[in-house]
DNA sequence: TCGCTATATTACGAAATTGTTAACTTTTTC
DNA sequence: GAAAAAGTTAACAATTTCGTAATATAGCGA
């Protein structure tokens, strides 16, 4: 089936034990990591420590059903981001709306139909993870548009070459985040490439002169962060 | 799910990530093409570059609301007829009026349902681009025919061989996008034609000869790109 | 505050990329 | 089938970008 490495981990929740297990079966398969609950209590029992990046869960269930268990684990900060799909059957009394304002992703209609249900995840977690190519990234008054190789600030154009217009986007695009030189190089030069690890330092200060100084923030024996706070 | 190429552009204005995450999700599912903002004001930084076909904003914004955006970006002689639909939440004061006053061409009122959302969206779009395959290209001055295979320049023929004349017509056909060599050879000279990659710089000399020089742009080490931007 | 270490800055040369020209080949036209 | 036009290639020139090293500056702990 698949044979790359996913990693992924998806928490799965469902009173049937059927259904779990042809879930897990059918994802185990693409090598993603499994947890299961049997309801929404067990659902939240794990989650924190699990911390799954998608969550596949019936919406119908005792004790405490899917949109309520959905709108619980949305209120715990960390796993605000955790990915929601949900299983409904047909005809299933099932409001739609109240599914995604508690926070779904998508749903899925029973009977499940494996082929489908796979793709469909693979998809939901590819998005997730593949650090897009975003083509345009907007970060105050900074915009950078992937398609044209161009960059402005505040509406003035910016000149950078192939290299700083690289490096910058890397940083932009993870505001607030800090890599060292390493990193850096790594992921802009690419892994293939020798270079001293200074050069990084060097084109740092290239963009400096080209966007506000604080926006690239050296922190002392750690690395560098973009972020667009001043202090 | 919709596996033709759509490829309009949609910007996508909410300064809760969650909804922006929502959208993002289910158009991208669609094959748009998607750029995100925070608020009015980043909104505006990025219209200029991405001129998107469609803005999907939320009306209720700090630091600038949806309507005041939209007024904004109406008043950009080129986004004029850029269509704007209106996120509302459900009771929200929102005046129908001034939404439509400043240019709206729709809302949709929270919570979002993706389904609707999507199908809306789609025949928003679809009524606007009857795209023909585009048998006439016209920017800054230059005025192609592929009918009659003829171009002119401020009303002045230009000879322009066959090579040069696709060239052309595909470089002024995506205006303001970066192609390297390898891409051109693809879409001008065909997938089976073997020639060395520097043929083209020799094809965009010649072009430059025949229009002002800075409509095609060298990016070094990254491509070629049409623009009537001066600088 | 001193001294050590990490980072900033600068300038310069090497390397990579593109521009330009002209000779050569292929295709088209008459 | 010859002449003209178009297309391709290759060589060399011009330009830009990049990496390095040397030096200056700043931050941090003792």
């Amino acid at each position: 089936m698949n044979t790359q490495f996913n990693q992924a981990k998806i928490l799965l929740v469902d009173d049937d034990p059927d259904i779990l297990e042809l879930l897990e079966y059918n994802l185990a398969k693409e090598n993603y990591v499994l947890a299961k609950a049997h309801d929404g209590q067990q659902a939240l029992d794990i989650v924190k420590q699990f911390k799954p990046a998608l969550i596949i869960m019936d919406v119908m269930m005792p004790v405490m059903d899917g949109i309520e268990t959905a709108r619980k684990i949305k209120a715990i900060p960390e796993l605000k981001n955790t990915l929601i799909l949900f299983l409904t059957a047909r005809g299933e009394e099932f409001t739609e709306v109240a599914a995604f304002d508690a926070g779904a992703h998508d749903y899925i209609i029973k009977p499940i139909k494996p082929r489908a249900l796979v793709s469909r995840i693979n998809a939901i977690l590819k998005r997730d993870s593949a650090e897009e190519s975003q083509e345009i990234i907007a970060i105050g008054g900074l915009v950078i548009n992937r398609t044209q190789y161009a960059a402005t600030f505040d509406g003035r154009t910016l000149v950078l070459p192939k290299k700083e217009f690289e490096l910058l986007s890397y940083l932009a695009k993870n505001p607030n985040k800090v890599f060292n030189r390493d990193e850096l190089l790594e992921k802009v030069w690419g892994s293939d490439v020798y270079v001293v690890e200074r050069t990084v330092d060097v084109h740092i200060r290239k963009l400096r002169e080209k966007i506000p100084e604080y926006y690239i923030k050296t922190l002392k024996g750690v690395g560098y962060l973009f972020s667009i706070e001043k202090a």
